[in-house]
RNA sequence: GGAGAGGUACCAAAGCGGCCAAAUGGGGCGGACUGUAAAUCCGCUGGUUUUACCUUCGGAGGUUCGAAUCCUCCCCUCUCCA
């Protein structure tokens, strides 16, 4: 039995640390996982993001991946959602403060946020707890002698902090508080183990020197890679702009995936594999296999793992057919436009209804630009006039619409 | 509280009385090329009824025929001193 449990916490061990950059706190973890083992109690592991903006992407699915395989291995997965964090700003990796959002924004975010976990995990069997809770009953007299614990120095470590002090950038000082309060989500959850991505390390580890001045042992912190956003070049972030979100419909993973560059998707793989895509692993490091083929299988795995089995299918022709032939996709947006009484209706106005368009200077300029057809005919006048009836209007090589103009009676 | 330096378009950054809807770079959007891409090259990147007009250079006033540019007050940021 002795023995049983002793392969059962090195195996965990290996499970957990698989795929991760940092693991602090490894040693003193392995004592603690045989004694929970042996008492039938699960660690408890948290994960926590703030609810900055509407939508889990790809890139949060690295650390909830993790999450889940804890979950896997019997330990309770405790999804922190941080909408009291979220009102100050996490200023990590920023080179200035974060605008603090609005409360119904934040909350808002938080319930798409449960909703969205459970595409990655059993939601079901987590905790889903949010900060707000603790914090917002913590008196101004406790919250101080929070902030005792620390020292500005030591904040002053932390690289994007002494970056931004040495730039001359602003830090506010509410930024100094971010990584206390998450620390004492830590001391709140009693957290055994705590998951981030590496640009979290600092903040991990505030969390176990404040478990330890509240008396808990100090967590364990496991860090994962960061997954580069679809531009190859900055940290997946929706204020970048290079996201592929969770809850994005299957066309638009796989096509965001199918953009991103060779060299890009030799990263990706074993970042987003957790050991289940050895083939692809494989392909990527043995570098010889047609990177074509090799994306749109990844493409393909991505749709599938946030969609279902098999909902790449779909997708999959979809891009065949609108990007790689540029033709109309099957599904165009249908888009009705009553004509005034001149009896017909301007080009651009036309184009700006139809497509969304910001202005009718946008649709101009996609018209100088050559990107517009009009049933399959390149226009290139902007002062065109179109009389009642239907049309495929396009614009570049993603924008269609079916446009029926439609005169007054 | 004192002294100094700043706040320019999505971002960075030039401009410092008219030639400024504002250089340049990045980003974005198109086009060409391609195996999807990336890279590269080309074009565009405030609005409108587009040879012109309207709104924009932290905010509010003022000087001037004319202001992003000069003056006054205010707000914000940074540095040094206290």
């Amino acid at each position: 039995m002795e023995q049983e449990v002793g392969e059962q916490v090195d195996e965990q061990l290996e499970r957990m640390a698989a795929g991760s950059i940092d693991f602090v706190g490894l040693q003193e973890l392995r004592p603690r996982l045989t004694e929970a083992l042996n008492a039938g109690r699960p660690l408890r592991v948290k994960l926590g993001m703030d609810p900055s903006a509407a939508d889990l992407h790809v890139g949060h699915s690295v650390t909830l991946e993790k999450l889940r395989v804890f979950q896997e291995l019997g330990h309770t997965p405790i999804f922190l959602v941080g909408d009291f964090t979220a009102r100050i700003g996490d200023p990590t990796g920023k080179n200035k403060a974060r605008p603090p959002l609005e409360p119904e924004q934040i909350r808002a975010n938080a319930q798409t946020y449960v909703d969205q976990v459970g595409k990655v995990l059993d939601a079901d069997r987590a905790e889903i707890r949010f900060n707000s809770e603790w914090m917002d009953a913590m008196s101004p007299t406790d919250f101080v002698r929070l902030c005792s614990r620390y020292t500005v120095a030591r904040m002053l470590e932390r690289d994007d902090f002494a970056k931004r002090y040495r730039e001359g950038t602003a830090i506010s000082v509410h930024e100094f508080l971010y990584p206390l309060v998450q620390a004492y989500d830590s001391v709140a959850l009693q957290a055994d183990v705590e998951l981030g991505g590496t640009d979290q390390l600092f903040n991990l580890l505030v969390g176990r020197e404040i478990q330890r001045d509240y008396g808990q042992p100090p967590q364990a912190v496991i860090t994962l890679p960061l997954l580069v956003g679809t531009d190859g070049k900055e940290k997946m972030s929706k204020s970048v702009g290079n996201t592929i979100g969770l809850t994005e419909p299957p066309q638009e993973i796989y096509g965001k995936t199918m953009s991103i560059s060779d060299s890009l998707m030799a990263d990706w793989i074993p970042v987003l594999s957790f050991g289940r895509w050895d083939d692809l692993e494989a392909s990527v490091s043995g570098g010889a296999e047609d990177p074509l083929s090799v994306k749109q299988e990844l493409a393909r795995r991505l749709v599938d793992r946030f969609h279902g089995e098999g909902a790449s299918s779909g997708a999959e022709a979809h891009f065949r057919q609108v990007i790689q032939q540029g033709r109309a996709p099957d599904e165009v947006p249908e888009v009705e436009i009553p004509l005034g009484s001149d009896g017909d209706a301007g080009l651009l106005d036309v184009m700006r209804q139809a497509l969304g368009l910001a202005s009718n200077g946008e649709a101009r300029r996609l018209v100088s630009g050559g990107a517009v057809r009009l049933d399959e005919q390149r226009i290139d006048d902007p002062k065109v006039r179109l009389p009642a009836g239907e049309y495929l209007l396009q614009a570049g090589k993603r924008r269609y619409a079916r446009v029926r103009l439609t005169s007054e009676p």
